[in-house]
RNA sequence: GGGCGGUUAGCUCAGCGGGAGAGCGUUCGCCUUACACGCGAAGGGUCGGGGGUUCGAAUCCCUCACCGCCCACCA
């Protein structure tokens, strides 16, 4: 072993072990974490986490979030930004506190038996002992957030702020309390907004039911939910539906029942649906609701919480019933008693509780709604007029349709879990909020109130009802003048799942303009779903989910990252494929090899300007290091990360590695200072270019080179323009080209890879290749010979020269006969096509003249190719 | 019922107006002193179908088919 290898073997281990680096610089970056400056002079460029609900686990769609935000924000911190990664967790209402039920259900207990405190502590020792958990899988993932300035919905600052959002809200009078009609999810006992339902499409029946009209006859419904009817207030038929003319006014006997009810005519039937005529029961369905409110209808109720028939409406029978079983025993009943004049099947669209799995009841109740329309008018302006972007820009018009039709958004929620409502109720029922000015002091404090018995609302918020406030409320917003907010609001980027847009985005995007009069970001950055390998969306419940620290024991964390960023275009939805993360750790181990090359040279790199090199290798190298350069840094500013990966990737593997440094090889043994130069600088470079994507190999890589600073710390590299050398390049390309023919000779001559050939070469290019000589010959491991050899020969032909390898015995003539017919095939074809195209006036004329050159040259090309195939067909043949 | 995305090599995907690309897999060689998580060579596609625009279409327009997603109060 030489002194050079035993030198670099010392230096680097000669196998890349993830596992043991990646470690280590999270461990670093964990415990000395990139702090963002609010005092810097630097330009702000901020992105907030999409809050991780506490106690989960980190799964790909973090995964993807947290990638996509780490890259921009360490290009940017490179490119010189006060970059801020504002980190921090979610509360996350319901889904925390069925997790933490589920355990008690474990133990045989329940949220009742300990009691609202003793639950609510419990889940905050539950948020303690898992809720650092997701945290540290980040910081495995290589996320440089600024880990100091870690927040958590339910912080005491961010609680203030909700508070005040609320109280200020309430002041306006944009969030009021209500009856209506809401999604109950009997399984958590708990309103759910529009958005946690699921809608499912599910068989079931419809029923036909007559209702006996007071003056002889029938009029017959149609119904999925016979069990309502005993709620029923009225029939309602469309105004203008000649079949019930005359009907409206009188009144039918609601089966089951002596209760009498009117017809009444109201536009929202559909005359085309079932019967053309509707039970109306504006306790249990939202349309009914309305048509009920229009006609100034009672609305009672007969299904409870725990979605049983209940009350005085409900004959006794079906009392206490199951809403599915009393569904079937009052269809027995109606069918007994001669109502069911129909059934047939149909399908329905059920809604499901997101988080239960539970049919939803839609049932009338008591809650605080808000109402955003206000401001969500301001929101949708800002994406009008580009003030706000997405990328993709196709979901620009899916975030303002949502803006545009949304409803009053329900906030309450009947969870002990969360921020509860401060809202005070005396015996009366009359409303008592903290006023404006004060939002923190408790109405039972407030000394205008103190001779009232005042009850707080049992009630938490939707989740969402704190995490719409997380861009400003993370940065110290209520007050206004904390130097984060000040320096980092508007945050820049937002990243995160398309799936999310209704949820988060438009919520931040209508609070931002609710209580800092600007949008939260200028560009909404939205990724797509991660698939399983059927195509189908990884969900817990599923149990197809991809768990990514398996992934990154396995390859890495650097791999996955080059994975998701790969992965990362167009917001496409993404199928899950180990074998792009395993790219992505062969490619780790193609850099970490690359480095020990060149860390194992010795010599003294050239100390001028890297245009000294004389060397061919070198400026080739260096004009196609400005061109990566350019289009890496121009694809991360775009925020394409796949196209980003793509050209690195490519500029690394196949010219740094393939051609630069095998071509660099022979130079650098002989200790040419310019060789040595160039690939130190271009190794630096790549480690940088590369670092945002895979921060962990090139930190380690970059130290090793010396560097007492980070790499995450380094400067982003530019473009120098004076190093572009279309020549060099184009000259180099020849080379690359002959030498390929060369190896295909070697392959076609099946001579071992190990044994120096002899090749000739003629034509106009052949002194053009000799004066590359020493490259080529090292490249394809030949001796180059200028004209032409004696005697028969395997003949490699390119457009100026053709390349000939004396033919030895073993090799099978009519094979590579058969071959050399069927690249002379391509070739003419290739010939017969441009010639078509050339003797196309109206190409010749209509094209660019560029293009018409370019065709020239390819049509002379392939003649010339044809030609040179043509000779050696022959040649072999003779 | 509206809206959106997809259909490119066996698989997973880039490319989105000037002569089809990558990784994996396949075939043939190689432990060539950075790397077998590698090196060299090769094979493989009428870019879902049909029509149109254009000198030129995988790329733009229309249409059809299939797959998938989102929204929607026909009970």
């Amino acid at each position: 072993m030489d002194r050079t290898a035993s030198r670099g073997a010392g230096e680097l281990a000669s196998r890349y072990d993830p596992a043991e680096v990646e470690g280590r610089w999270a461990a670093r970056w964990a415990e000395q974490p990139f702090t963002a400056d609010p005092y810097s002079p630097k330009q702000a460029f901020t992105i907030v986490i999409p809050p991780p609900n506490v106690t989960g686990a980190l799964h790909l769609g973090h995964a993807f979030d947290n990638t996509i935000i780490d890259v921009l924000i360490r290009f940017k911190r490179m490119q010189g930004f006060e970059a801020l990664f504002q980190p921090g967790t979610d509360h996350a209402g319901i889904a925390t506190q069925v997790q933490v039920e589920r355990e008690l259900k474990r133990q045989g207990a329940s949220r009742y038996d300990l009691g609202r405190e003793a639950f609510v502590d419990r889940v905050w020792e539950w948020k303690r002992e898992y809720g650092g958990v997701i945290i540290e899988q980040l910081q495995r993932l290589g996320i440089s957030a600024s880990w100091d300035r870690l927040r958590f919905t339910m912080d005491e600052g961010l609680s203030e702020a909700v508070r005040r959002q609320f109280v200020s809200l309430f002041h306006q009078g944009k969030v009021y309390r209500a009856e209506r009609i809401v999604n109950w999810d009997p399984a958590s006992q708990t309103v759910l907004s529009e958005m946690e339902v699921d809608r499912e499409e599910r068989p079931a029946e419809m029923y036909e039911l007559a209702y006996e009209l007071e003056d002889g006859g029938a009029l017959t419904i149609a119904t999925v939910r016979p069990e309502t009817i005993f709620a029923d207030v009225a029939v309602a038929v469309h105004p203008e539906d000649q079949r019930f003319e005359g009907l409206v006014g009188r009144r039918v006997r609601i089966p089951l029942t002596d209760r009498w009810v009117p017809v009444i005519a109201d536009e929202a039937v559909e005359r085309d649906f079932g019967t053309g005529a509707l039970k109306i029961t504006p306790a249990h369905d939202p349309t009914d609701f309305e048509i009920g409110a229009r006609h100034d209808l009672p609305r009672p109720s007969i299904i409870d919480k725990d979605a049983k028939l209940t009350g005085e409406y409900v004959p006794e029978g079906f009392r206490g019933l199951d809403r599915f079983e009393a569904r079937s025993r009052v269809v027995g009943a109606l069918e007994a008693a001669g109502a069911l004049t129909g059934r047939r099947e149909h399908t329905v669209a059920l809604g499901l509780s997101q988080r239960t799995g539970e049919p939803v009841e839609p049932l009338l109740s008591l809650q605080w709604f808000y109402d955003t329309d206000e401001a969500a008018a301001k929101a949708l302006k800002r994406v009008e007029s580009g003030e706000v972007g997405f990328v993709p820009e196709r979901y620009t018009k899916v975030d303002a349709d949502w803006l545009r039709n949304l409803r009053h958004w329900c906030i309450s929620r009947q969870l002990w879990w969360g921020h509860r409502i401060p809202a005070w109720y005396d015996a009366d029922g009359n409303v008592y909020v903290p006023p404006a000015d004060d939002p923190l002091t408790d109405p039972t404090d407030d000394p205008r109130w103190s001779g009232l018995d005042l009850q707080r609302d049992p009630d938490v918020f939707d989740t969402w009802f704190s995490s719409n406030l997380w861009p400003f409320s993370t940065l110290g917003w209520p007050d206004e003048d904390d130097p984060y907010f000040r320096k980092f609001y508007p945050t820049d980027v937002l990243v995160t799942g398309y799936d999310i847009i209704s949820f988060w985005v438009s919520r931040m995007q209508i609070a931002g303009e609710e209580f800092t009069g600007r949008p939260p970001f200028r560009t909404v950055l939205l990724h797509g779903l991660v698939l399983d390998a059927e195509g189908q969306k990884m969900s817990k419940s599923k149990g197809n989910g991809v768990d990514p620290l398996d992934t990154i024991e396995r390859y890495g964390a650097d791999a996955l990252r080059f994975a998701v960023s790969r992965a990362s275009t167009g917001g496409q939805d993404v199928r899950w494929d180990d074998r792009i993360v395993e790219m992505g750790r062969n490619f780790a181990t193609k850099l970490w090899n690359a480095a020990r090359l060149v860390s194992m040279q010795e010599g003294t790199p050239h100390a001028g300007s890297l245009k000294d090199s004389p060397n061919l290798a070198d400026r080739w190298l260096l004009s196609r290091l400005q061109r990566a350069t350019t289009e890496i840094t121009a694809s991360l500013e775009a925020y394409d990360l796949g196209a980003a990966n793509r050209a690195a990737y490519e500029f690394v593997w196949s010219e740094l590695c393939d051609w630069y440094l095998e071509a660099a090889k022979a130079p650098l043994r002989a200790g040419d200072g310019h060789a040595l130069a160039t690939v130190n600088h271009a190794l630096e470079a790549v480690l940088k270019l590369l670092h945002p994507m895979m921060p962990f190999v090139t930190s380690e890589l970059y130290q090793a080179l010396g560097h007492a600073e980070q790499v995450a710390e380094s400067e982003w590299p530019t473009a120098d323009d004076s190093l572009l050398d279309p020549e060099a390049e184009a000259a180099f390309e020849r080379v690359m080209s002959a030498v390929t023919a060369a190896r295909n000779l070697r392959s076609e001559a099946e001579l071992s890879p190990s044994r120096t050939i002899e090749v000739w070469a003629h034509g106009p290019g052949a002194s053009g290749l000799s004066s590359a000589k020493g490259l080529f010959e090292s490249l394809a491991r030949a001796t180059l010979r200028e004209g032409l050899p004696e005697g028969a020969a395997l003949v490699g032909a390119l457009p100026d020269v053709e390349l000939r390898l004396p033919l030895a015995g073993q090799v099978d003539v009519a094979a590579y006969g058969e071959r050399q017919r069927g690249r002379l095939e391509k070739a003419r074809a290739e010939m017969e096509r441009s010639g078509k195209k050339l003797s196309n006036e109206r190409f010749v004329q209509g094209a660019p003249a560029e293009v018409v050159e370019e065709e020239r040259r390819r049509m002379a090309e392939a003649a010339s190719l044809v030609e040179r195939l043509e000779r050696a067909l022959a040649d072999l043949v003779s």
